[in-house]
DNA sequence: ACGGATACGAAG
DNA sequence: TTCGTATCCGTT
């Protein structure tokens, strides 16, 4: 008797297509399949197999099956809760899936071999370049630096034959960790927490802890030994760290390198397409025991995921903005109950969602209090800027220009933190007061002067600085207004003339090569006054580093978004624990207008518990996360018309459910971009309601215009 | 009357 | 998403 398949299809259909299996196929749930749809033939993933006796339509045959390894059931799952969740295709979690398989096999490597002919002609260079080809397997390339000789010896060695140039397969080997490696030794808050994790790890099933630790507790040490306990529990057990930034991975890579003698799986953006379809399939066949990656690490294709932890879980680069929308701390955790598997969250400052489940009992509560070693946290001070002001056209006020002074005559290391990229982020002309912006988008150009051009963050965009004014045509008329981090550096080499000064942001700092150089430059001591974007802000070590200026401490705040005061105080947190982290007390010192502002005095105080408090009953009193949910839906087009028609028509068409007040619509704030005009609803719920599924018939209850984009965002972070 | 551009809905 | 078909408009 025949059998249905339900294929998932790499296309935006609200449901998997369901095809005829041919007589002997012998599929199974995860395969990957060739089926025709409409006049095509598309690859596609099985998601269901059952008996076709009775089925009324006719379906067509399923064309091929094809070799690559099934999709284990579980990941499988979880593409279609994580679809289910983010109120979108399936296609979008499944593309993500199977990103990986797609890339080319990696090229056949050159490798120069001896053929054991000896040379018509001999010469120092030709002795060296042979006796180094015993010395292992080098490319040409290779060959010539070990040898200390010119890439031509080699070519003249392999005309005459005594060299041979071959071809080899690199496979990649993804070695078991070596799990007999003693452990760091733990302080005994660590041990503490260490022993309670591996106690969560005894008890099986899906658990969840929160590791909080001040920064520079030693939270890494920790979650390493609980990685040891679980690959140590299961032979077939895998793990999955994840980072918010590709910037942290080098260095916690290294950490598990060391722990664990074997390099850790590598998982992200910045890993080339080869070497990302030998991850996949390392992992797909549970070779890969170790993955360290950034967010699109969760769906990868796991056989046995008995652990996820989420380091650094507060930060906002786990939630995706664009395409498909999700918070991967929170897939993560659906994905540990998926798996029945445990997911530690980690962070110095968590986030309000996690500490509530941690104060609600939902999650182990795991606190690390001391710092490691002898360090100190930071002594924080706040400069009033209303009565202590930079002069005019400068940024950094008097008492932190006299707190530079003193730690560079001490030959100490200061970090000035300034979030934003560039030299300035606006420029206006004066004679007509036009703003300039990017062709059809509301957002700002920010001037760089290391490349003398106006670039928009959002689009991309970016333009030579004219001379003249494109609005009114004065010429030298445009001023720079406001400071970012080209500026501060401009003005620190002013006041340190003689000081070693360098700039660390995603434009100084664009291959991890340049990071990693600078680092250990400012780790060394080779760096005097570091100005930095949130790049620099946590993860590392500067032992001789004792002051940091946080530039505008009210930068987050401004905006009036949701998360503006928790943002703010965990990343001056994070900012402020980069002092005094080794034996020399440091001190942060934050510039502000408001120095009276919870956020600020909770910094000051460093009372984190005061600050979650305040915040926690502000969101109690409006209902907001975590005591309720928001949704999102932002409707883009670049027909106006048919936008506010179709908004118009949505709006009309509010389901009525109780518990859920629906906001707007609104223009979004920055209601044009890439020549897309954007409104937007916001949606709060009552934490009992489905929210997913209001949306979802809210969505279906008014037809969408061919030019009108809809996207749905659960649990919104950015209201840009 | 014809062809090219564009808008729309179906695809199992 | 991609493709086929219907429709509109400007040209022949």
């Amino acid at each position: 008797m025949s059998r249905i398949a339900s294929v998932l299809l790499p296309m935006p259909l609200p449901e998997a297509f369901d095809y005829a299996e041919p007589d002997g196929m012998d599929l199974i749930v995860g395969d990957h399949v060739a089926v025709p749809l409409g006049p095509r033939l598309l690859r596609g993933v099985v998601t269901a197999l059952r008996d076709g006796a009775g089925h009324n339509r006719p379906l067509k045959p399923v064309a091929d099956k094809l070799a690559d390894p099934p999709l284990p059931p579980n990941t499988l799952a979880f593409v279609q809760w994580a679809a289910r969740y983010a109120v979108d295709a399936p296609a979008w979690p499944l593309a993500m899936a199977l990103r990986g398989l797609r890339a080319p096999q990696p090229k056949p490597q050159k490798v120069v071999v001896a053929t054991g002919m000896l040379p018509a002609k001999d010469t120092p260079a030709r002795t060296r370049a042979l006796e180094a080809v015993e010395r292992g397997a080098f490319s040409p390339a290779a060959l010539a630096a070990e040898a200390g000789v010119s890439s031509s010896v080699i070519k003249g060695l392999v005309g005459e034959g005594v060299l041979a140039i071959e071809l080899v397969e690199v496979a990649a080997e993804f070695a078991e960790p070596d799990l007999t490696l003693p452990p760091a030794s733990l302080n005994p808050s660590q041990a503490a927490a260490a022993k309670a994790l591996d106690a969560m790890l005894a008890e099986g099933g899906f658990q969840a802890a929160l590791l909080d630790g001040v920064t520079g507790s030693g939270k890494t040490e920790v979650y390493l030994e609980t990685v040891a306990t679980a690959l140590a529990a299961d032979p077939t057990a895998q793990v999955l760290i994840l980072l918010p930034e590709i910037a942290l991975t080098q260095a916690v890579i290294g950490r598990f390198a060391a722990r664990f003698g074997v390099q850790p799986a590598e998982w992200h953006s910045g890993v080339a397409p080869p070497r990302r379809r030998q991850v996949w399939e390392a992992v797909a066949g549970g070779r890969a025991r170790i993955v360290i990656g950034a967010r699109s690490a969760l769906f990868l294709p796991y056989r046995k995921l008995s652990l996820i932890v989420v380091d650094e879980e507060h930060d906002g680069s786990y939630k995706q903005e664009d395409g498909f929308i999700y918070q991967a701390r929170d897939l993560a955790v659906a994905r540990a109950k998926l798996e029945e598997g445990a997911v530690v969250l980690a962070s110095a400052t968590p986030s309000l969602e996690s500490l509530w489940n941690a104060e609600q009992g939902r999650y182990r509560w795991l606190k690390l209090s001391a710092r490691h070693g002898s360090a100190q946290l930071p002594d924080v001070t706040l400069i009033d800027l209303r009565e202590t002001p930079p002069e005019h056209g400068r940024w950094l006020s008097p008492p932190l220009v006299k707190a530079m002074v003193e730690t560079y005559q001490r030959g100490e290391q200061s970090l000035l933190f300034l979030n934003r990229r560039g030299y300035a982020p606006l420029v206006l002309c004066k004679a007509c007061g036009e703003k300039l912006t990017a062709p059809d988008t509301d957002s700002w150009l920010v001037e760089h002067r290391y490349t003398g051009r106006l670039v928009c963050h959002l689009t991309g965009f970016s333009m030579v600085k004219p001379l003249a004014c494109p609005h009114c045509g004065a010429k030298e008329s445009l001023v720079s207004i406001g400071p970012g981090v080209e500026r501060v550096e401009e003005e620190a080499r002013s006041l340190f003339p003689e000081a070693r000064i360098a700039v660390f942001s995603s434009d100084t700092v664009m291959e991890p090569d340049a990071a990693r150089t600078l680092i250990a430059a400012m780790e060394q001591g080779e760096i005097d006054i570091l100005v930095a974007t949130q790049a620099a802000a946590k993860g590392h070590n500067f032992p001789n580093l004792t002051l940091v200026g946080v530039v505008d401490a009210d930068l987050g705040l401004r905006g009036g978004d949701l998360r503006a005061g928790e943002r703010t105080f965990q990343l001056l947190a994070q900012a402020a624990g980069r002092a005094g982290r080794h034996e020399k007390p440091g001190r942060a010192m934050l510039q502000t207008y408001a120095p009276e502002h919870s956020v600020m005095q909770a910094l000051a105080a460093q009372d984190r518990d005061a600050f979650v408090e305040a915040e926690m009953e502000m969101r109690e009193a409006a209902r907001l996360p975590p005591f309720g949910r928001l949704a999102a839906v932002i409707a883009s087009g670049p027909d106006a018309v048919a936008l506010e028609a179709y908004v118009k028509a949505l709006a009309a068409v509010i389901p009525n459910a109780e518990g859920v007040e629906v906001f707007g619509p609104a223009d979004a704030p920055l209601a044009l971009v890439r020549g897309r005009r954007r409104k937007r609803f916001l949606v709060r719920a009552d934490r009992n309601v489905d929210l997913q599924g209001f949306m979802a018939a809210w969505r279906a209850r008014a037809k969408i215009p061919s030019s009108v984009r809809v996207a749905i965002d659960i649990d919104p972070y950015s209201f840009l």
